[in-house]
DNA sequence: GGGCAAACCGCATATTCATGTGAAGCAAGT
DNA sequence: ACTTGCTTCACATGAATATGCGGTTTGCCC
């Protein structure tokens, strides 16, 4: 028997999932609530579920920040997202945080049934729709690397030679030239950059942003 | 109609499923190649197919090797891993390759069938195991970025300031205490991390080594 | 051939950093 | 009660950095 818990705040579609899923021979669902605080309540004085449904938009908490909440409390809970939601950050934001499954709104009550069934045999339930984001989001972190700055060759040398420790006397002795070239480079660098120190370049370079 | 390539070793399993696609009123199968190589050299001088089985396991270039090469020349090509791997970082390494889809070979005909022509619909073909592993890596690199290292709570806080790309005087700033503190600070951070400057520091800190 | 950007070099100075030595208050655990 | 570790602070010195000014050479484009 598959123990389910929802955090709905939408009334008639936490009943309507309630009622379909409690129908169910090998599910209970008990508990509905509208909050994420109102969950966290029942859980300090009941067992935890198995799964839980939980939608983005509530009142109070948003459901992203109570699936952190609720997984780090209670790790052995399975979330869905149910939510309308499938822009891509928020579906990222959500997995990161440690759904196991992301649904959309309009999915068939079955499929919800199903979707929790798969859940309990080691699946992650998943729309071909919501999985082609989460695949998009690995091209593009892999794409959006380079937002081009307009660093010189040399320059971005540099910036590389900052980035790996180096003093600008080491810098100097990697490509051969003077320190005060170096130091030059950098005047230059810290221009284009709209910086003022080796700190804030070597953050910038590896934040991606050069 | 759909036009469909495979690219797979087994000549069984590749029979297979061409006879079958390509008995699809709404799919065309007539090119299917035992290796990477043979598909390149395909697409040289034919137009290129809507979409491509792949096998990963395959004689000369391997097939993750072959989706990159692949995408970069025929990037509207949609490419679905077909494969008996399902370690995670296979997965992985697919997908940022640039697949569109992740099956399994013991996946039936008809699912193979309904994968394509979700492919067509915009979504990812994925069974809810693949998806699993998927979500898994995300967790899984959400632990990984904390390797640990001793820093007391205050020292995670000055390095914080460092990545801010602060001086010392605005760090004693921030939080209200004098430069010598940071200094004291800063001090044990280079002994705990071995390292003598404030870049080593924040690129460690960048690349997730703290 | 003039203009221009990039790479190169030098000198000077104020600021910031790295490092040493030393010490006091406080909480937690033995 | 004693040790240990974290946090706080001070004074000092040499090294490195940030920033100002100046300059030469080279290659490219109009």
């Amino acid at each position: 028997m598959i123990e389910i818990g929802i955090v709905e705040d939408n009334v008639k579609i936490r009943d309507l999932i309630q009622r379909y899923l409690d129908m169910q021979d090998n599910m209970s669902c008990k508990t509905a609530v509208d909050s994420v605080e109102e969950m966290l309540d029942y859980l300090k004085e009941h067992d935890p579920p198995d799964v839980m449904l939980m939608d983005i938009q509530l009142p109070g908490m948003s459901g992203i920040k109570g699936i952190g909440i609720i997984k780090k409390e209670y790790p052995e809970i399975e979330i869905i997202m149910l939510t309308i939601y499938h822009d891509s950050h928020k579906i990222f934001d959500s997995l990161v945080a440690g759904a196991s499954g992301y649904l959309l709104k309009h999915t068939s009550l079955p499929e919800i049934k199903e979707s929790i069934e798969n859940l309990a045999s080691g699946g992650a339930p998943m729309s071909p729709q919501i999985a082609r984001k989460v695949i998009q989001h690995f091209n593009e972190s892999k794409k959006e690397e380079k937002p081009e700055s307009d660093l010189t060759a040399r320059e971005q040398d540099i910036v590389n030679g900052l980035v790996d420790g180096l003093s600008y006397k080491l810098i100097a002795d990697r490509f051969d030239i003077s320190i005060d070239t170096v130091r030059a480079h950098i005047r230059n660098i810290y221009k284009k950059l709209h910086v003022n120190s080796k700190a804030e370049v070597i953050a910038k370079s590896l934040r991606g942003e050069i």
